[in-house]
DNA sequence: CTGAAAGCGCTAACAA
DNA sequence: TTGTTAGCGCTTTCAG
């Protein structure tokens, strides 16, 4: 069960190593006789390339490393997915990294996958300001493109959608329901995603005329137990409003749940919208409205920007001005909120 | 930005490469003087391990490869959570791949996996046969355990949980909520997860006296889409049973919601359950009744049996015989089902 | 068109 | 205790 070389390769089909490397990595000129000699050795004695002395010698891995905020949240699952599939199609695997949303496990492990001679990365910051140093660090040293979230003080690729945009759509369907009033739950301002999200819902209530309580603005975290905290604090407070928009799906999911638990019809009493559209977005009770990311594409965008930057010459150093790339996302109206909703 | 390497920084330390090698893997006997020189020069360089060298001349990676059938199922992804967890424990990287439930993939994944030198493998097979040979033929070649499910013909530790107990457990709560018959809806019998359970199952219910109607047992794959089909087919069929048990949540998510755009009360009419206590499992309407697994004492066990085999001295070839883990998991009961359920 | 040889960065004998 | 040296398996000049 030892492992096969190139040199054994080469013995058996009686040429020398630098040939069979011609031959199986497809570089510089070989008769085709030595060709078909070497490939049947190659295949009789089961050879397989020993990636590690290719990357050794090359510096180059053919993987790409991927970091997101946390491996547990179905959006970004599936982002990775998308991110894996997409990969596939140039030969390249991907090395992923959960950074638990904590900006310091982050930066080890962009440390990590630079150590590891990855030749990009796509990463989705946890953090809107900590994660900076380490990402723009990174980014200083390989290809980089940041997905979905944006870190404040970096200079790299970024794609991700449109979040203000969305958020109008959001807010002008609420209003078609005949929302007066709304809320906000989402994570602690510390990322783009929540950022650009409350951005877009603040901006666009205003020109609508739908008040926003000072204390109706809730930020936690991305999870389905913040959700059915805030909603429970919403419900309890004086006077709730007639919507809560949500910066996530699982905030959404908690939030429309604790709703059930205070007898509070939904979406009759209070509309509920998410953002993402994950799985279980559609099996909530009432299925939820929410904002479709086309994470296909952002995905196929994030590699090709990669691959883009691999291929640039002169390396890292002066680089051309980075790329951000935004979709603009699409509402899918379910059972949550009252406009448009399709017949029962 | 060139990468530092070990001569540089004995250049600067004044030492010898071997030194300073010696002092960053600290093996072999330095002097304390020298020591603190090397370590100095080395943090001044900001000197980083180059792996893949390393790797080269030690055959070990100090990186664990982990395939599991879909990453986008709840239960897998928190299974990779604990895994990698558990991993960063003893400083080692996780290598996570998707093997699509396509036992052709898979085998492509392992082959990747054992071409780049992981220290050893974790895989959840997804094919209760045809992933067989591969799994074989690389637990041949590196310690491998295989994780929940287990592929027959082959011999390699394995640790999940014990599912014919769990299924007892199951259909004893049924029974006490006074179940008179029941359906089972699983995946193809093509993994050892529902064989398995479906076993457990079958089993219990002749004990019991519970009748399974021979077009009650409904096999597609583990997704909500499937649990929705399957459920509509139950329902519309002649005679509905009394319980509906599921080999997983998503299957289980799927059928109470096709029972509820049936009309049919959960848990009045028809009892359901699911397996694996995805946090999803929660938030159902009702919240479901499933069998929890202790993921992460099933993550620790994995990685103590990975690392007591890469231990092992004689390398592969006589091995000892292999060790097979199950833990019985715990039901928990929600409002899916009727005996003993909270106080609503 | 093919072979010889150098070397990617690191570690483990073996010497000193 | 420290240095010298020989590779791990591969690719790539540079000769031939």
């Amino acid at each position: 069960m030892q492992r096969v070389t190139i040199a054994q390769v080469a013995e058996r089909a009686g040429v020398s190593t630098a040939t069979v490397s011609r031959v199986l990595s497809g570089r510089g000129p070989v008769s085709a006789a030595v060709q078909r000699r070497v490939r049947r050795a190659a295949e009789e004695l089961g050879y397989q390339v020993n990636p590690i002395a290719r990357a050794l010698r090359n510096s180059r891995t053919d993987t790409v490393g991927m970091v997101v905020p946390s491996i547990s949240n179905p959006f970004f699952t599936s982002l990775v997915e998308n991110v894996e599939h997409a990969l596939g199609r140039e030969g390249k695997e991907l090395f992923l990294c959960d950074a638990r949303s904590d900006p310091e496990i982050e930066a080890r492990r962009l440390a990590t996958l630079v150590a590891r001679n990855v030749d990009g990365i796509i990463v989705s910051p946890c953090h809107g300001t900590e994660s900076g140093a380490a990402v723009q660090a990174t980014a200083d040293r390989l290809p980089l493109v940041q997905l979905d979230r944006f870190v404040g003080g970096t200079s790299t690729d970024w794609v991700g959608v449109d979040d203000v945009a969305a958020m109008r759509q959001v807010m002008d369907h609420l209003r078609e329901g005949g929302a007066r009033s709304a809320a906000f739950v989402g994570s602690l301002l510390t990322n783009s995603s929540t950022e650009q999200r409350f951005a877009g819902f603040r901006h666009r209530s205003r020109e609508l005329q739908i008040t926003v309580d000072a204390d109706h603005v809730l930020l936690g975290d991305y999870s389905v137990a913040w959700g059915e905290t805030a909603a429970a604090r919403l419900l309890d407070g004086g006077d709730p409003p007639d919507a809560i928009v949500c910066a996530d799906d699982l905030i959404a999911l908690g939030v429309t749940r604790a709703c059930r638990a205070h007898g509070v019809d939904v979406p009759g009493t209070v509309q509920v919208t998410g953002y993402d559209n994950i799985e279980f977005a559609r099996l909530a009770e009432p299925p939820l409205t929410t904002v479709d990311q086309p994470r296909e594409r952002i995905a196929a965008e994030a590699v090709r920007l990669l691959a883009a930057a691999a291929a640039e010459p002169g390396g890292r150093g002066e680089r051309p001005p980075s790329a951000h790339i935004a979709f603009v996302p699409s509402l899918v109206v379910r059972g949550s909120t009252r406009a448009g909703a399709p017949a029962p």
